[in-house]
DNA sequence: GGTTAGCACTCTCGATGTTAGAGTGCTAAC
DNA sequence: GTTAGCACTCTAACATCGAGAGTGCTAACC
C-alpha cells in the first residue's frame, strides 16, 4: 500500500475531520482546515486517487469525501496518533477505581461500564472474569426443610453461584453430609473448567444412588460455566443514540434489540486476535453481526496473573473517536489489573 | 359526570378505535364502523360536547378526535369491557410456568419480564420479591486466606447475597466462630426488614471490640436491603419504539436513559394504590416522571400468603389496549401466586 | 326538540418547482 | 507537478399547489 507521504496526509486530515464533523469533508475544508500548504485542487486530484483506491467515497458527485471502512484500516494502523487523556480524566477513572476497591467483582463491572460509557460517550461492553478459571472452592447444602435445600457453589475468587434443589426425603443428614465432603475432597482445587463432563460423570458413578439429587447439583456446575460466560454487561446504551449516523429509527431498532441478547453480545466480544497492546478495533463489516456493520468495536483484554480473564470493549459509530478510546480503555485495563 | 349513554358509547368508539388505529378517528367513521344507528351529523355534535368536557381533543381543526387522558380516565374507569385471552395465550403463560417450576426466583422473573412483553407488545417491568420480607436464615463466614473471608447471607427463600470482607488478622479463628455462631442466634428467624439500624448497634455494642470487622458485614445486610427493593427487571425494552408515537428520536432518548436508572423505575412502580384487584392503571400525567407522560402504566402486585412481595408492571403509550393488558396480568399474577 | 342533509371552510399531507450553496472535474495557464 | 477558473451536479430548504378528510353551521325534517 504504498501511499505517498501526501495521501496519507489527506487521508488523515478527511478521517480526523469527518471524525470530529460527522459530514463530508471537501478539498476547500482541509486547505484551509489544516497546514498542508496545497490548493484545493491539488488535494482534489489527490482525494479522487484515494477514491480510486478505496479509502474515500462520495455520498453524492458533489459532495465532500467520507472514510470507507478501508479507509479507517488505513488510518488505525498507519496514521493514527496515540492520544492523551486529560488529567482530569485519569483521575476520574483513579478515583473510581480507589474509591470502590473493596467491592465485590459485580460492583467492579458495573462501574466500569459507566464509566467507560461516560468517558467515551459510546456504548460500553463488558465481560468480567469468568468463573471458569477460578478455582473450586467449597460446595455447601444448607437445608431448608425435608425437601429443599440450598445448594451453593464458592470459588476461591469469591463468586458464589446458588440454586434451590429438591432432595428425596429418604436422604439422612448423615448420608448427605458425606455426599458433601466427598464431593468437596474430590473437587478441591479445581479450576471450575476442569470440572469437564468426564469428571462429573466419573463422580456420577461413584454417587449412583443418588443420582437424582446429583443431577441438580451437577446442572447448576454447568449452568455457572455457561451463563457466566455469556453475561455481557453494558453501559451508555443509549449514547449511541446522539450519533448522528442513528437517526433512522430502524437502525435504533435493530441495534437496541442486539442490547437484549446476551449471546449475541458475548459472540461479538469473543475471539480478539490481539492486536496493538492487547487492544482489537473491528471496523463495520470486520465484525460478523449484521447490525453493528456500521459500528466500529474497541476490544480490550485484561488479565490477572497470567489468563485472560476478562473482555472490555467499547461499541461506537465506524465514526469513532479511535484514539481516545483507546487510550481510555489502555488506563482502565491498567487498573483494573491492579485489582 | 353524567354522561348520556349515548355519549359513552361514542366516547367508547372513539377510545377503542384511536387504540386499535392510533389516527384521529372521524364522525363519518364511528357511523360506519360502529353500529350505533346515528348518522355523522349527530355524532359530530356530541363529539363536539364531549371535547367541551374535556375527555376528547382535535390534533388540528379539521382532524378527526383522539381521546384525552381524562377521556382514557374515563374510559378505564367506566367503560372498558373485560378483555379474554386467546386459549393459545393463556397456554404460553401456562407453558412458561410449568417448565420453570422448579428455578430460582431470580429465573422466574426473567421469564416473567420476557413473557409479559412478548405477549403485551410493550415494555415489562418486573420487581421480584424482596429480600426485606424474607426471613433470616444463616450467616455465614467463609475464610480465603488471613486477611479476607467471604461473608454469606441466606434468608429462607433462598436468597443469597455475599460479600468479600476483611478480618484483622490478630482475630482467632475460634473467636470468629463464636462471633458468628452469636450473631446466627440473635438474627435467627427475623425478617429482614426487622433488621434495623437499632438492632445493628445493639449487636454492636456487644461485639463493640470487633467494630471495624463487623462494620463491613452490617453494611452488606443494609445494602442487600437498599439496593434490593431498587432492583428492577426490565423486558422489551424495544417493543416501545414500535409505537407510532415514539416516531420522535428524543422521546426515546429520553425514555431509554430512564430505563437505565433503575432508581427511578422503582420509584415509578412504587406506593401502587390498588384498584380493581389489586391492578393499577396510572395514565399519562398521573405518573410523577416526567420521561412517561405520554405513557402509561399498569401495575399489579403478587403476594405469597399474606405480605405483598412484588409489583410487576406494562409500561406503554396512553393508547394502550387497557383491557387486554389487565387481562394478561392478571393471568401471570395468578400464576405467580401458586409458585 | 332532537336528528339529519348539505355546504362552505379549514387544515394537513404529499407532490412539484425553485433556488442557494457546496463541492466537484476538467481545462488551461503557471 | 501545481494552481486558478469555470461550468456542472447534487442536495437541502423553502414555497406553492391540489386533493382529501373532517369539521361547524344552517336549514330542513320527523
Amino acid at each position: 500500500m504504498g501511499l505517498s507521504s501526501r495521501k496519507k496526509e489527506i487521508l488523515q486530515a478527511v478521517v480526523t475531520d469527518y471524525i470530529k464533523m460527522a459530514q463530508p469533508v471537501g478539498s476547500r475544508t482541509i486547505s484551509r482546515r489544516y497546514q498542508v500548504g496545497l490548493s484545493p485542487a491539488t488535494i482534489r486530484n489527490d482525494m479522487a486517487d484515494l477514491e480510486e483506491m478505496g479509502y474515500l467515497l462520495q455520498p453524492h458527485t458533489s459532495a465532500g469525501r467520507i472514510p470507507t471502512q478501508k479507509g479507517y484500516r488505513y488510518y488505525v494502523d498507519e496514521l493514527m496518533e496515540t492520544a492523551d487523556l486529560e488529567e482530569s480524566e485519569k483521575d476520574k477513572i483513579k478515583q473510581v477505581y480507589e474509591f470502590e476497591k473493596m467491592r465485590e467483582s459485580e460492583e467492579i463491572i458495573k462501574y466500569t461500564t459507566n464509566l467507560l460509557s461516560s468517558l467515551t460517550n459510546y456504548t460500553s461492553l463488558v465481560i468480567g472474569p469468568q468463573l471458569k478459571k477460578s478455582a473450586f472452592k467449597k460446595l455447601q447444602i444448607m437445608p431448608f426443610d425435608n425437601q429443599r435445600a440450598l445448594l451453593l457453589l464458592v470459588a476461591d475468587t469469591g463468586f458464589v453461584k446458588n440454586k434451590v434443589i429438591h432432595y428425596p426425603q429418604t436422604l439422612s443428614s448423615g448420608e448427605l453430609n458425606r455426599i458433601v465432603s466427598y464431593l468437596n475432597r474430590r473437587l478441591e482445587g479445581l479450576t471450575i473448567d476442569k470440572l469437564t463432563s468426564r469428571l462429573i460423570s466419573e463422580l456420577r458413578r461413584d454417587l449412583y444412588h443418588h443420582i437424582k439429587f446429583l443431577e441438580e447439583t451437577f446442572t447448576l456446575l454447568e449452568e455457572s460455566l455457561a451463563e457466566d460466560e455469556r453475561r455481557v454487561f453494558l453501559g451508555g446504551t443509549t449514547n449511541i443514540l446522539s450519533q448522528p449516523e442513528f437517526g433512522d429509527l430502524e437502525k435504533v431498532r435493530a441495534l437496541l434489540s442486539l442490547f437484549e441478547q446476551n449471546a449475541l453480545l458475548a459472540n461479538l466480544l469473543a475471539r480478539p486476535v490481539a492486536g496493538i497492546d492487547g487492544i482489537t478495533v473491528r471496523i463495520g463489516r470486520e465484525n460478523m453481526l449484521e447490525e453493528v456493520q456500521e459500528c466500529s468495536l474497541v476490544i480490550a483484554t485484561y488479565c490477572l496473573g497470567k489468563e485472560v480473564v476478562g473482555t472490555i470493549g467499547v461499541l461506537g459509530p465506524t465514526r469513532m473517536e479511535y484514539s481516545r478510546t483507546i487510550a481510555i480503555l489502555e488506563q482502565i485495563v491498567n487498573h483494573l489489573q491492579k485489582i
